[in-house]
DNA sequence: TGGGTCATGTAACCTGTTACATGATTAG
DNA sequence: CTAATCATGTAACAGGTTACATGACCCA
């Protein structure tokens, strides 16, 4: 169900196509919110249906046309009230493929496990890095009309991805610390 | 995919129905993977299909007949494949409902995030004290014959849980700080 | 001349979710 | 007597993933 209020979210910060859609879910919502590209085109048209957002084909010359998508009244009342609506249910990890094989990894040699975390550090360490551009990144791309609570709920989910890796980073320092002590 | 090893690793554990599977994985895995029984059924029947695990249908009477499912060969080398095969692509948070709240919550007023964020906050709190007594739980659960490394990849995926929900609670104190800080 | 960007989508498949359906036993 | 537990599933739908398909322009 985020998708489609993640779109509309977007689209109502201004008109776009598809193509740039799915350009501003890569930059900015990736880290928590991974799309794919064919979903998009899925769910736009899916939202087109509901009549959320509405669609005026660009005629291009030089290169493709193109269809530009706007938030419908209705598709604000809509956003609006999901952003009303408090939590819903799916808030916590819900699935995880990397602590799934940590659980089952007492099978493995305690080596075997341990270099499997420090994959996994590593992974973090770079990730963190990527992500500490962000916040420098938010501050460039205020405009003069936005309200500045824009920049503070940006800037709240760059800190959470930012606590999250320097989380990840010091647990696995502390799970590679374990598996070697117990050798 | 990882559900189909999840429920290889338990019946490398012992045989069991899908009914007990579904048990297993509410009590011990639904942190990192929450699934549906109805799933799990389904999952059964293609590893099945696949020769990975077998069934024997076990007639009883008072109860309903039940299917214990075994891993088989085949299956065992699937798991040990997947096992050692190290970190996949399926990292991190894929999706979370609640961080594209946050992230387009520039549109409310600061004191409906806030509390939207003191709602989210709670939650963590009441799971933070829930998981507390795993490392304990998963202590008293150990048998003798069980490998060392089983309950240290089991402490591991639990001190992940903690440091996970205190990451949350620190995270949102600070972001309810800077929420009424703007004001 | 080859790769990247712009721009659209479709098709097939897999996985997850919700709801329905049955029916006996046991514990409070 | 009523709710929980034991135990099986199916059906329909929603959402996510992978791969395919087209075609022009621009830059190195």
């Amino acid at each position: 169900m985020s998708l489609k209020h993640g779109l509309l979210g977007i689209l109502n910060y201004g008109s776009m196509t598809g193509y740039d859609l799915n350009k501003v879910f890569e930059d900015s919502l990736s880290f928590f919110w991974k799309a794919q590209q064919s979903q998009i085109y899925r769910e736009l048209a899916s939202l087109e249906r509901l009549g959320l957002i509405s669609s005026e084909l660009v005629v291009q010359d030089g290169r493709p046309n193109k269809k530009v998508y706007r938030i419908t009244g209705e598709g604000r009342k809509e956003l609006d009230s999901w952003l009303r609506s408090g939590l819903s249910d799916d808030l916590f990890i819900k699935r995880s493929g990397f602590l799934m094989k940590v659980f089952f990894s007492g099978e493995l040699r305690p080596e075997e496990t341990a270099r499997m975390l420090r994959a996994y550090l590593a992974r973090c360490e770079a990730e963190l890095k990527a992500m500490e551009q962000i916040p420098a990144v938010i501050e460039a791309h205020r405009l003069p009309g936005d309200r500045p609570e824009k920049a503070l709920c940006w800037r709240m989910t760059a800190l959470y991805g930012l606590d999250y890796y320097r989380m990840q980073i010091s647990w696995a320092k502390k799970a590679i610390a374990e598996l070697e002590a117990g050798q």
